[in-house]
DNA sequence: AATAAAAGTAGTAAAGATTACTGATTTTCG
DNA sequence: CGAAAATCAGTAATCTTTACTACTTTTATT
């Protein structure tokens, strides 16, 4: 994997953000620094990025990926009114070992993911 | 809600399956017995009956939803090779508990999501 | 430093997935 | 039965991701 400026650029917006953001609202961040960046290299950077475990993807099953920089066990909570991902702090590694021993997987990443409605959004009584 | 036709065959192609399709996937389905069922109304359903709890969404992080029939708790195995969800066993329910408890939340689903290589792409040496 | 191969990029087009809209049909319930 | 509400088919529009191509940058080697 070779360097470049729009490789490091991304990992930077992602890495100094706790959002959980998808490739469009990391491309908007990146056009501040490298305005004629394009969007289908940030695709290719973050499935490269992916690959080699730099950065993971987030599932929360609203059709978009969602990439996150932060690659320590931990876990995702997803707001299906205000759309919020937030982390919660349940490792889930334990059920990595698990799995692979017990299962035969080859498991490379593990998160509980929970979807409800987030102490914000009650609070505002949806 | 009332009674529909669509919704029914489309409940019933979901708790027949075990593979987590996705909406184009059900309405491929579908139309073998309601063959002018549109696109647009498996998808309006298949929200619905999320919205009501009847199904349940997967989230695997591949910028698709996936449905599931199963509600009750499980997990969930992708395979980044070849693409296919299956489930485990593993029962994430204390976690649910934990994060209502300790955390705020109002939590809907929980499930755990593990992704890697499974067992068959494995042995064929992908 | 010069240079050639490999890796990466911008820009655009195409494909895939989901949502929105409208006029017609079906369901529900008095 | 008959009217209001819910649902539908069909289509268009939007959003998300991937593919492609000619050009540029990086890296390794001299």
């Amino acid at each position: 994997m070779n360097y470049s400026r729009q490789r490091e650029a991304i990992v930077n917006v992602l890495k100094s953000t706790t959002s959980h953001p998808s490739a469009a609202w990391i491309y908007d961040r990146v056009r501040i620094q490298i305005p004629n960046i394009s969007l289908g290299t940030v695709y290719r950077n973050l499935a490269a990025l992916e690959k080699e475990g730099i950065i993971i993807k987030v599932p929360v099953g609203d059709a978009r990926e969602h990439f996150d920089g932060e690659t320590t066990p931990h876990s995702h909570f997803y707001c299906k009114n205000c759309e919020t991902i937030s982390d919660i702090l349940f490792d889930p590694s334990d059920v990595l070992k698990k799995a692979e021993e017990n299962q035969g997987y080859e498991v490379h990443t593990v998160t509980y993911t929970l979807t409800g409605i987030c102490k914000k959004c009650l609070k505002d009584r949806i």
